[in-house]
DNA sequence: TATTGTTATACTCTATAACTATA
DNA sequence: TATAGTTATAGAGTATAACAATA
């Protein structure tokens, strides 16, 4: 019972992960929103987060790095950012409406280009593919809390 | 026939890319290669390359960020570089017998610890994911000439 | 003149570590 | 004293562009 020669799954996934990047990136800036800034909207998307640090650990940035990002989201509108009456240090943020409507309106986008590429597969194997890939999803988030992006080396 | 809501799929690869990262970190450092290093190696495993521009393509690096990665595996004695009598423009770039001994032991070490994350599917799902991925990483690899990895922002 | 490899440089991204304000 | 947020800074990683050698 021989293992199947395959290349590493890191390997696999960097040139994907590069090209839905590229998906992305136009779709981003035509809504002049850069990566970061669509990954707060994301992860304010669910659920309101109680402190800025627990959405950038959600987001697997440092706490220091969205600071700006918050910033310029705040001044067009799209995210609201007050300070808790319970406990003053802490700040509530939260989409604006039109915040919830960009954001939906981008992943829609998103999501649409995406499925180009996913048309590459076969119905049953694309179906098959988002599940798997949310299950590993769904595991690796438990199982390490979300850590900032490790550089190149 | 309402879409299945489901996160972006940069959204659920990057996070999987960040932990099979943190599994390599280890493995590759304790034989003291770095990601490019051995994104070299690999690259160089299946089919010698025959300019050092076609390397870094390959492996999705810009040509002037492979040269001190080159130069530190030819003074290890990993590969071999000469210029290429035909054209001494060109370098022939190639893995020394120790330069593959070395890429494929560190690369099944990285595999073994990948399956350790894989085990986390049914038998079933894990060929289908493990089949799926290939295809799309093949069917973007002809679709995109390879370039370097965009940064953040 | 065009191409391969190389070097130097400027720029972006990032984490770290101080700092403030609250508790 | 400890924690949330902020700011400033130094370091790493990167692409760009100029350069040398060869064609």
């Amino acid at each position: 019972m021989s293992e199947e020669r395959r290349p590493d799954l890191a390997a696999m996934l960097f040139p994907l992960g590069r090209v839905l990047i590229a998906i992305e990136e136009p779709i981003l800036s035509a809504s002049d929103l850069s990566m970061w800034a669509y990954a707060v909207l994301s992860g304010l998307g669910e659920e309101p987060v109680r402190t800025q640090a627990a959405l950038a650990a959600a987001i697997g940035a440092d706490k220091s790095r969205v600071i700006p990002v918050l910033d310029d989201l705040q001044e067009r509108g799209l995210i609201s950012r007050r300070p808790d009456p319970a406990d003053r240090r802490v700040r509530l943020v939260a989409l604006t409406p039109e915040g919830r409507s960009v954001r939906s309106r981008v992943q829609a986008e998103i999501q649409r280009a995406e499925e180009e590429l996913l048309e590459r597969l076969s119905p049953d194997d694309r179906r098959a593919f988002l599940r798997t890939l949310h299950t590993l999803y769904e595991s690796v988030r438990v199982a390490e809390p979300a850590q900032a992006m490790p550089r190149g080396s």
